[in-house]
DNA sequence: TATCTCGATATGTTATACTATATCTTTCTA
DNA sequence: TAGAAAGATATAGTATAACATATCGAGATA
């Protein structure tokens, strides 16, 4: 119920950058849309005969690494991804959503990091985010202070795993902190769907058309 | 219960070229051997935390691939092999194991077919198959014989769906050929022990000394 | 305001993964 | 020939994925 979140995540990131709804994808693979969601939301502990259908609607091929490869193949699909590969703002985006992952384990319940999160996952995956780098800066240095803010509620600045054990909800957060943590929030989902509705939902899907006929979607 | 073969065929190979018993691996993830057993043998639809669990115990990264990445990734992955990578015998390798692959369709209650992948499957991963070229070749040439008069059997050469379709059970295989593919699958057995002697067994586990401490196996 | 889409959630049912435990066969070895 | 080890298989119980169906609230749009 760890591990597994990386692959959901990836999941929904495609399912969302393929401009695919719930009940699309429902309607692809026909797994019900109630499913889905409960799966996107980790109360599903898939199948994996269901994961590979899903993947597959998807355009996604699921693979056993060996560990040794992994850096290599890491490396391949950095350079093979849609999006811009080893540029800056593509770094500081993965490091800002290490920081973010970590403060998810924090602060559980704290639902505008999931939606930083998603947001950041979806972004990570487009073509154009280079343009918005201002943006993303901004964003990053709220959640780095989150972060420290994070590590001072924690006390004397201990090993990670006493750390996130000693905070464990969200009431420790000032309120203005809060605030401006819903603000990002809201602010990376906007400049999502802005570069989601400029940029192509990636060129892969091996179907004739899919955004014209109405097969899919509403 | 098609794609997931690949995946399951993976966990397999992982382990035996690990040398780990089911056993042994089920001490290792706390699932149980006849758990292991059945998952093997395609009689469980396993889901994504227990698969992330073997895996892992197998030193096995699971990863979403996008279709555009795969050869790519492919590519990185025979180079990291510990294996030879793209050298002929390998290749043959491969070549011999997609007609297994398709025998077995055909041919699914053929016993020897399944010993007979597994046993390439692990010949795969080995270092030292090089040298062992001859013998492998033989068992190609009998491959191809095999596959030859599987689709005389099947008819006028039709469409490769009908003919799976049209050749369902073992009766229509000539006695002396059946002979002769039990024979390869003993040769393939032992030429698989014998270079899984020969070879480290992956020099890729992170634990001290697996082989020493009776932590493992028996 | 009325409508539509999207995602989350609820309920009841069925299928099956997973567990614990045990037995059986085969193969290898002392 | 006896015993060990590996893998396949059986039984019974529990947990839960997957299904069908329906509802609800939030946003967007008319």
């Amino acid at each position: 119920m760890y591990a597994t979140q990386n692959i959901i995540d990836t999941l929904k990131g495609a399912r969302v950058a393929n401009g695919l709804s719930q009940r699309a994808l429902s309607r692809r693979t026909g797994v019900p849309q109630s499913h889905v969601s409960k799966i996107e939301n980790g109360g599903a502990d898939i199948r994996l005969s269901s994961l590979i259908e899903l993947a597959r609607a998807l355009d996604l091929d699921l693979r056993l690494i060996p560990r040794r490869a992994v850096p290599a193949v890491d490396g391949v699909m950095r350079s093979m991804t849609p999006s811009i590969a080893a540029t800056p703002v593509v770094r500081d985006l993965n490091r800002i959503l290490d920081v973010v992952r970590d403060l998810r384990i924090a602060y559980p319940d704290l639902g505008e990091l999931k939606e930083i999160q998603e947001s950041f996952q979806v972004l990570k995956t487009l073509r154009n985010v280079d343009r918005e780098a201002e943006a993303l800066r901004n964003t990053g240095r709220l959640i780095r202070k989150l972060q420290r803010s994070c590590r001072k509620l924690a006390g004397t600045g201990r090993g990670d795993a006493e750390q996130t054990e000693a905070v464990r909800n969200a009431a420790g957060i000032p309120s203005e902190q809060r605030h401006a943590l819903r603000g990002a929030a809201r602010a990376l989902q906007d400049l999502r769907n802005k570069l989601l509705d400029a940029a192509p939902p990636l060129p892969s899907l091996p179907r004739p058309a899919y955004r014209l006929d109405d097969d899919e979607d509403g």
